[in-house]
DNA sequence: TTCGTACACCGTACGTCGTACGCTGTACTA
DNA sequence: TAGTACAGCGTACGACGTACGGTGTACGAA
């Protein structure tokens, strides 16, 4: 076997395990979690399939780094503003970088390790929360719920058929209300028809959740 | 080739698309979803592979049946109290659903058509705030609100590596602080080590943050 | 100059996966 | 008695993750 293509041509087209993680964001973004292959990878990569596994132990330590890839993605907290605005930005950001990346919502379920981007956020959002004023246990309080709605807006997000106040106008004359028989579920046609009236956006839709669970949370603070 | 076992003994030997997903879903929740194939669900039900085909179109059909069966198993809100109660009463529910199936998070995400117990469960939710005088919008918001905290907290509790206040007393000591070096991460060191002391149990975590939730959404309702 | 070793990478092979296709025996209807 | 729908199975195909055992290159030591 002779060793026609051993070395790369150039530095910067040789494998490196920050390569083979972005490369693999970058597939599951296109094609989905479920199209993300060690063999379609490596393709896209222009290797073997076999070369991979110098970078990565196994297929699920490569989930782990795509998911940290992710959160390094998202911003932290801005340091020089008040608290709700910083939490507002941080959970905005983690909002788009999940509606980019939304295979990652449902891989965070099964990886129960937490990388270091990860742990950086968490980090800075604490610090934020502490220095704001909130004693150790209302932080983690707020943090949980802050985390919560946000993934989970994500999650819902995610499973929408439709991005656009348009798109769903459209969606909603043509795939929800005829599975909707209006006697069976009266107050789901109410809501649909106002809905795709009125116009309806995502984006909206969670800063309205986002500001009222902010003000909420003002009441754990102990002011400074 | 002979008719062997081609009958079952007792018709409720007998396959069914019922059966077939109810052993599906006890299969992922013994295995975890990654741990569910046809191969395999065929075994626990004594049959052939090819023979589930019979009842499921392909494996993402029966996908989308297990989902529905964990929505059945969701609590409607009771008709017979006030608002927070009732939301309160099927958020718990869902909690403690999701985290008996925690593969049911993930696979979330990617379905995008809701089953008939779900749109049960959205009609019911719906029109208890509306009942409770939630005009549609506001009802639209506390639905999305409401549905982000439970779906979001039950991922985060799906990928903690503990379950009770005493397991985590032990995976803090033993896991958590050894990788967080103190002066990278003073505040989550904090919090884990007070969090610890404390003792600290995710159900409680739970409902402290519905109601701050169910409480901020009191405003927005038209007082009947 | 030679040689040993670490590096980066790959080919083959194994067992498992979802499922297309075509077959079988049973029950029932005409 | 024949025909047909039902319920289920066996085989086969292509794709998957990855264990194992290679290969050529670069480089430091002798």
């Amino acid at each position: 076997m002779s060793a026609r293509e051993q070395r790369p041509v150039a530095s910067d087209a040789a494998l490196s395990r920050q390569r083979v993680v972005v490369e693999a964001v970058r597939l599951a973004d296109r094609e989905g979690v479920d199209g993300l292959s060690m063999r379609r990878l490596a393709g896209a990569l222009g290797a073997g399939a076999m070369s991979l596994y110098y970078y990565v132990a196994n297929k699920e330590e490569l989930l782990d780094a795509m998911i940290d890839v992710v959160f390094e993605e998202i911003e932290l907290p801005p340091e020089e503003t008040d608290w709700q605005s910083a939490m507002r930005c941080r959970a905005v950001s983690t909002r788009q970088v999940l509606a980019r990346h939304p295979w990652a919502i449902g891989l965070m379920e099964s990886r129960t390790s937490p990388g270091p981007a990860n742990l950086r956020h968490r980090e800075a959002v604490t610090a934020c929360l502490r220095k704001a004023g909130f004693p150790v246990l209302m932080a983690t309080h707020a943090n949980w719920l802050l985390d919560s709605y946000v993934y989970g807006f994500a999650l819902q997000e995610a499973s929408l058929p439709f991005d656009t106040a348009d798109e769903f106008a459209d969606m909603a004359e043509d795939v929800y209300l005829p599975q909707l028989p209006p006697d069976e579920f009266p107050y789901l046609n109410e809501s649909a028809a106002v809905l795709a009236a009125a116009g309806y956006d995502p984006a909206e839709e969670f800063t309205f959740g986002l500001d009222l669970v902010l003000a909420a949370l003002e009441s754990l603070r102990v002011p400074t």
